[in-house]
Formats: structure tokens, sequence, C-alpha cells
DNA sequence: CTGATATTCCCCACATTTCCCCACAAAATA
DNA sequence: TATTTTGTGGGGAAATGTGGGGAATATCAG
């Protein structure tokens, strides 16, 4: 049994729109058999997600099966799933460059925040997810809510 | 059979921030197949909870099931706890290196304690504990109304 | 086609953090 | 009292995260 991605790590950009990955991630994508990474963004929140290669092609399988193949509108939803993905590759530090265009899907300045997602995880920028985020009392509260048996 | 986390252990913090983990929970996590351990802040209460792996994963999958896949707010739930986790992984010596943020979040002094939770345990500062636990006489009453049979 | 400009990416340098290791104190056990 | 186990405290090497120079490559206007 392998490690998953969980806990948040803040990360900066630097001048370049560089982002380094963190070690303890980097460590878990190293056992992919796969090292490709597929990033595309949320398609809930302002946020980018870097997956393995072999759970982005787990999900987009997940969506294959159950949209019709001869459904145009359909199709479209896969289409626009696939079309806004791409494959990313980490320098020889272990950064990867994020494109301007990127940055601007998740508002981006230099405090970056990196989500763990069990098997992929996020990049946000720090203030959004920090606005996002429901407070500890709250949380706990919904939690306990949804959670306790009825 | 094999044991459970349980009683509480007064435990210091040093210099650097590390705190041993008591020599009885070290040969309990011993047992365990995978030896990495999680550690969260409590849901509930200011502090911070241990999971050997394996009990870490029952729980996220507890949550999974529960929680619908598809639904954003649900979503949020589950990354925001899993976000808050992190592996950590004890020195060679068996302590732990416990995060600024980590203190800050129980409000830790250096005098910690250790609780048992059966399968998990937690960490307290010790002050905050005392000052949470139920009196003596009113556990009793409490506990006695609770289980007595109507 | 050519030169100017921007982008990508390899490399090195350095600050900071983490963690390995040794030494020893304190407590438990024999 | 001897001996093992457990807990405490640093020194310093190794890993990690930053930053930036500059070569190679791509982009683009004239």
């Amino acid at each position: 049994m392998t490690s998953t991605f969980i806990g948040n790590i803040e990360a900066r950009l630097d001048e370049k729109g560089r982002m380094f990955i963190p070690a303890v991630y980097r460590k878990i994508l190293a056992t992919e058999e796969s090292q490709r990474i597929v990033m595309r963004r949320d398609t809930e929140n302002e946020c980018l997600v870097i997956y393995p290669e072999r759970v982005w092609n787990q999900r987009v399988e997940q969506l294959s099966e159950e949209l019709d193949e001869w459904n145009p509108d359909d199709q479209m939803l896969l289409m626009q799933f696939v079309a806004d993905a791409e494959y990313i590759e980490p320098d020889s530090q272990g950064r990867i460059l994020l494109q301007k265009r990127n940055l601007q899907q998740i508002g981006a300045t230099s405090d970056l925040l990196i989500v763990g997602m069990m098997n992929r995880f996020a990049i946000w920028d720090k203030q959004t997810f920090l606005n996002k985020r429901i407070d500890q009392r709250e949380f706990a509260k919904t939690l306990r809510e949804r959670m306790t048996k009825k």
C-alpha cells in the first residue's frame, strides 16, 4: 500500500512562473509506473489539479463509460474535459512551469497552496483557498451532522 | 488480539519542537503492517490525532462512502479533511517533529499529554486537557444515566 | 531570411530545514 | 547495585526549497 497525497503545503511562485513540487509528493509520484503527470483546471473550483497519468486515465475512462458515445452533448463534455488538460514535466529541480493562462485561471499571486486530494493534488492561490475554507467549528458541525447515523 | 492505545502519558516538547512517542505506543505501532502514521487536528477538540495508516485509511474510506463524489459541498468536506492531515515519520529515536502550526492549533506549551483513544491517540496541551475533563462525580452520573436501560 | 524579443530549460549557488547520529540522563528491571 | 530500556539534548551532514545566469529554442515583425 503506497501513500497518498494528503496535507497542504505552502509554495511560492518565482519570477519565472515556476513552482516546486514538494518532496513528499515527488516521492509518491516516483512510485508511479508512469512518470508523466497531467494538469487540468478543476471543474468545480478555482484551482489546478495534477494527476499522475494512471489516475488521469482512470478518470477519463470513468467519464467515457458514463457518457453516451453517440450523444453529441455528452461528447462535447468529454472533449472539453480532455481539451483543457495538458501533460507537464518537472524541470531537473522538480519544479513545474505554470503558464500565464493557468495562473490566470486560479487568480494566482505568488503565494500558492498545494492541497492533497488522495490520488491527486491541487494548486490553489493561498488566499483563495483560505477564503473558501469552511471554518473549523462549522466544519466539525457539518461533518458530524453529515456522518451521524439517522 | 493486539493491544490498543489506552492511558494518558505526559510528554515534553523540546527546543526543536520534537516530542517522543511513548514506548508503550511505539510497540503497538510496531505491530501494524504499515509503519506510517498520519496526524490530523481533531475535528471536535483542540488536539492532534495520530492514526496508524490502516486506521486513517478506514476513516477516509468511511467518509468517501458516505459522501457524494459529484456533490461539491461533500467534496469540499472530504478535501478539507484530507488537507489538514499529514504523514509524519518518527526519527531514529522514536520522536516526531511537530510543526509550528500544529502546535498553534492545540495551543501547545511545552507540557503535553498523550491520550489513548483505542485505535488512535491524541496529543493535547496538558492544561487544556485538564480543563476540558469532566469532573469525576459528574462523569459517573452522566455515564450512569447514559447506560441505564430505560 | 534576419535580427530582435521572448520563452524554456539546464545549471550552479546558497539559505533553510530536516534528520541522522552520538552522548548521556533518567527510569525500569533484574 | 548492575544492566537494559526509555527519554533528552545538540552538532552537523544531507535534503529541500529558492533564486537567477545564460545557452538553446521558439516566436514574430519587417
